[in-house]
RNA sequence: GGCCCCAUCGUCUAGCGGUCCAGGACGUCGCCCUUUCACGGCGAAAACACGGGUUCGAGUCCCGUUGGGGUCACCA
């Protein structure tokens, strides 16, 4: 059993292809077998090594490994050059000597006429040589009679006239192959059993499996997985946003919460939600991914996300966020500060962003909750809570909440009114950790200075 | 337009003829916890597109309608 995931180098890895990605390779090491990885690199122009780099970083981020060495569909060329013309001594294609022009004439003939476009071309049966030097390219005599089926894997049997299927082309007038024939001589050569992709791919399935046949081949098994949508139930496409793999790890997502959104997009196993790796391999199949294709839902991943962050390892949390950071930070600190600071947020960009006060330097510049909650009152009473600290020697949680809620007492005011100024004048702003654990994490002598900058000595 | 595919809460989905006055999750809205924000807990609103069949019985099978999507290159 072999699967393969064949993307091409477009400059990034397209979550939709990640997906399909995805569902390859947990098919393939669900039943044990081989899972393929081989570049569709036959556009020059456009597979560029760092565009190829973005495609294997992407996969390696998520997770996911290839057997074998990566191929390349460039490499194999030749190979697809000769099956095209094995194909033509088989009397299954032909060289046909039609121009672009006269292609484009008869094409937009059709069109005004509002008939659907079926080339036929004169040169199908002709068994004339063409003109002297003349420039040609190879169609497949693809069969006119009957139907096609397919018994997808995804999409159940699948039939299509065969009157439907033109005499595409194979080879170019400059001799290159095209995709329809290069796909399926790759895949052949490289023994792939199970074809999974997208099922923007279900229409060529028909033209595949006519090369296949005529060269009397193995026929594959196919899985044509419905696409992703945008939240408007449009194709996704670059207005919806982030498209890239990449994007999304520069977001702040940890490869674990896309890998498992990515699964349940399309796939579902019962009431589960949460799937670790291990899971998936062991849960995945095909007759549960969905038929239509599915939208996707940002606040589905930020949620995933979240709640990955808090199962992730503080010093993992800790050095992503200190690369976010950037600079010197104390990444003892941080991983100290880690169990407060990760039940906090959706993703890593505001993981760093709670941190920020840890590293801040004084006098801490306020924001605006922050400012508004330093009223001369307030300021007053950090003025006390200055005092009663300053003589604090444990300088940990409960000793500190103790001190704390002394403070309020005496000066008659709910816990709120004095915590609130406190958390003001620690970190700059409204919403943070516990104070308790703001004062325990900054240390005594950093948060008495952060204090004094911003209270008003009681007895002035 | 031709061909092909699809259709359960706003979204992702469970459901594979009766156990479904349809379950879970995200989101939304309440309440609780609480020094803030989160986390956590509890609860609520929210769907079988429509119309015909088949069947004792249909979200589940068939047909049609409507709606959505994909594809129609010497791109991949």
């Amino acid at each position: 059993m072999v699967t393969r995931f064949a993307p091409s180098p477009t400059g990034f890895l397209h979550i939709g292809n990640a997906r399909t990605g995805l569902f390859s390779w947990l098919y393939a090491r669900h039943h044990g077998g081989k899972a393929l990885l081989r570049i569709e690199d036959t556009d020059k122009a456009r597979s560029t090594r760092e565009a190829i780099d973005v495609i294997l970083d992407g996969l390696a981020w998520l997770g996911l490994d290839w057997d074998e060495q990566v191929h390349f569909q460039s490499e194999f060329e030749a190979r697809h050059a000769e099956v095209a013309h094995d194909l033509i001594e088989r009397g299954a294609a032909y060289r046909c000597y039609l121009t672009p022009e006269e292609l484009k004439e008869r094409r937009e003939k059709a069109q005004a006429e509002r008939r659907p476009f079926r080339l036929t071309s004169e040169w199908r049966d002709c068994t004339a040589a063409g003109p002297e030097g003349a420039p040609f390219v190879v169609r497949l005599k693809a069969p006119r009679e009957g139907e096609t089926a397919i018994d997808d894997l995804v999409q159940g049997r699948v039939a299509v006239a065969n009157a439907e299927i033109d005499d595409f082309v194979l080879l170019r007038s400059d001799g290159s192959p095209t995709y329809m024939l290069a796909v399926v001589v790759d895949d052949h050569d490289m023994g792939v059993t199970h074809i999974i992709r997208g099922d923007d791919h279900l229409n060529n399935a028909f033209r595949q499996l006519a090369i296949i046949r005529a060269m009397g081949w193995p026929e594959p098994t196919y899985a044509h997985i419905p696409l992703i949508h945008g939240p408007d139930g449009a194709k996704l496409s670059k207005r919806h946003g982030a498209l890239g793999v990449h994007d999304y790890r520069d977001l702040g997502f940890l490869p674990e919460a896309l890998f498992n959104y990515l699964l349940r997009l399309g796939w579902g196993h019962g009431d589960d939600e949460i799937i670790s790796r291990e899971q998936a391999i062991a849960w995945f199949d095909l007759d549960h991914v969905g038929k239509s294709p599915s939208r996707f839902d940002l606040k589905k991943l930020e949620s995933l996300n979240a709640h990955y962050i808090r199962e992730a390892d503080d010093g993992r949390l800790a050095e992503l966020v200190a690369e976010r950071l950037g600079g010197e930070v104390d990444l003892d600190l941080l991983v100290r500060a880690m169990p407060e600071l990760k039940a906090r947020a959706h993703d890593l960009g505001q993981l760093a962003d709670g941190a920020r006060f840890l590293f801040a330097q004084r006098p801490l510049e306020m924001d605006d909750g922050a400012a508004a909650l330093l009223t001369p009152e307030s300021r007053a009473l950090l003025g006390a809570a200055h005092r009663a600290l300053g003589k604090v020697s444990a300088w940990e949680h409960d000793e500190l909440e103790k001190v704390v809620r002394e403070v309020a007492d005496e000066a008659g005011v709910k816990l709120g009114k004095l915590a609130q100024p406190l958390r003001a004048a620690l970190t700059g702003r409204a919403t943070s950790p516990g104070i308790f654990d703001v004062l325990a994490l900054l240390g005594q002598g950093e948060s008495l200075g952060r204090i004094a900058d911003q209270m008003v000595e009681p007895n002035e």
